[in-house]
DNA sequence: AAATTGTTCTTCGTATACGCTTTTCCCGGA
DNA sequence: TCCGGGAAAAGCGTATACGAAGAACAATTT
């Protein structure tokens, strides 16, 4: 929300809280800690090397974040993403993206366009590659980076925070699907640089539909474990 | 998003951490604490009569919902809202509440509409008795019922944090925009009663046009201190 | 077998300490 | 008077310890 103002005066401290925070959610989203698994602070204090301090502040916030539940007097558990709220999240994606291609086409300079170009540029290669990894991270790559362009802030931040919960629920569920389409994420790009609003918004919902599909395919069944 | 499963067992505690965190929020919604105002733990610890450990887990979730800022040794400020920002609220809320209605129009029983029309009934009520504060309350009351009838809980708290900012920056610029129009709201509902997603997307479109327009009238002149 | 009691684990909040930046403020010089 | 520099103060970041209270679980008793 205000990134600009962080790093204005000297401050490259980078507080342990949020390390602790930023360790924590990853250990959720890639299935090291799972759903229902108890979280005592003693314990994530250990596996970072901190004290309970920031631990406990990392925890708040992952709270209001929705990746851990806590129990007053009874700790944090990480939270159960049923398989019911992948469509509400998609739901909701889908009109936060078709609004932030539409103001990124309207916004976007040449030179966010040619970064959009080359993170396709490098997805192309690196799906010729098969290097399916290093595909969906530039698929997210690429997903923030036009959600930055758009320039609204809120858009933004909270696009992100769902961005994440999407990919915890699939890293939970399967593997990525497949090939991503990147022959729609080119087309996604190809709106933006022509500044035709309406149709970069067409061309994004085009791609969340079919990455909703494509979720639901993979996600049959339920997780949550307790 | 699972408060169901918190008061299932018991806990009716309410940690410190929660109490400051909700009076810290209202005491910056009200005024109180004015954007750019300096918030050391100290004093806050002072003012609330607690430590400093709940005043610090509470300042972090507090920058996370966007009331505060955080500079890494420098310590918490209260957040300003830009008149910049109005614009991007109102951007992202529209395609929220847009989606809230066309859900909810899909989904609504008679009883949801029933509540939905009590609500307006009190709402006509308090304005002809020109009581702006409980009229405002109720306009609040009424979105955030509907988001509710949306059933889908990712849109639901999403758009509540966004409202809450919303009248945050109302109530520090002006006062209410004066009589709420409460004959789009009463459009809104029929078309939800109706079970028509498309004419309530519509109505719900129309709406926050007209409240855009109104923030903006009012809220001339930008906010924040230094 | 059921109920009660007691023990243990953990969270919650307080207090304290200390290093390290940032801020403030005072003082001397131009 | 104004400016600059440097010492002192303020305040954050982190660690640690401790007591109180709740929850879970085991043991004991009825």
């Amino acid at each position: 929300m205000a990134e600009d103002l962080r790093d204005k005066l000297g401050a490259q401290h980078l507080p342990l809280r949020d390390q602790v925070l930023t360790a924590l959610r990853t250990a959720i989203i890639d299935g090291d800690y799972l759903p229902g698994e108890r979280l005592t602070e003693d314990r994530l204090a250990e596996d970072f090397g901190v004290s309970r301090n920031p631990v406990r502040e990392a925890l708040r916030v992952a709270e209001a974040e929705g990746f851990v539940v806590i129990l007053p007097r009874r700790g944090a558990v990480v939270a159960s993403p049923s398989s019911g709220t992948i469509g509400d999240m998609f739901a909701v994606r889908e009109r936060l993206e078709a609004l932030a291609a539409r103001l990124a086409a309207e916004r976007a300079s040449a030179a966010d366009v040619a970064a959009l170009r080359a993170l396709l540029d490098q997805g192309r290669e690196a799906t010729e590659r098969q290097d399916l990894p290093r595909v969906a991270e530039l698929n997210s790559a690429l997903h923030l980076r036009i959600l930055q362009i758009s320039g609204n802030p809120w858009l933004s931040s909270i696009a992100k925070s769902l961005y994440l919960h999407v990919q915890w629920v699939f890293r939970l569920g399967a593997e990525q699907r497949a090939p991503h389409s990147w022959a729609e994420h080119i087309q996604l790009v190809d709106a933006i640089e022509s500044g035709d609003g309406d149709r970069a918004e067409r061309a994004a919902l085009a791609h969340l539909d079919a990455a909703s599909a494509a979720a639901y395919e993979n996600a049959e069944g339920g997780y949550g474990a307790r």
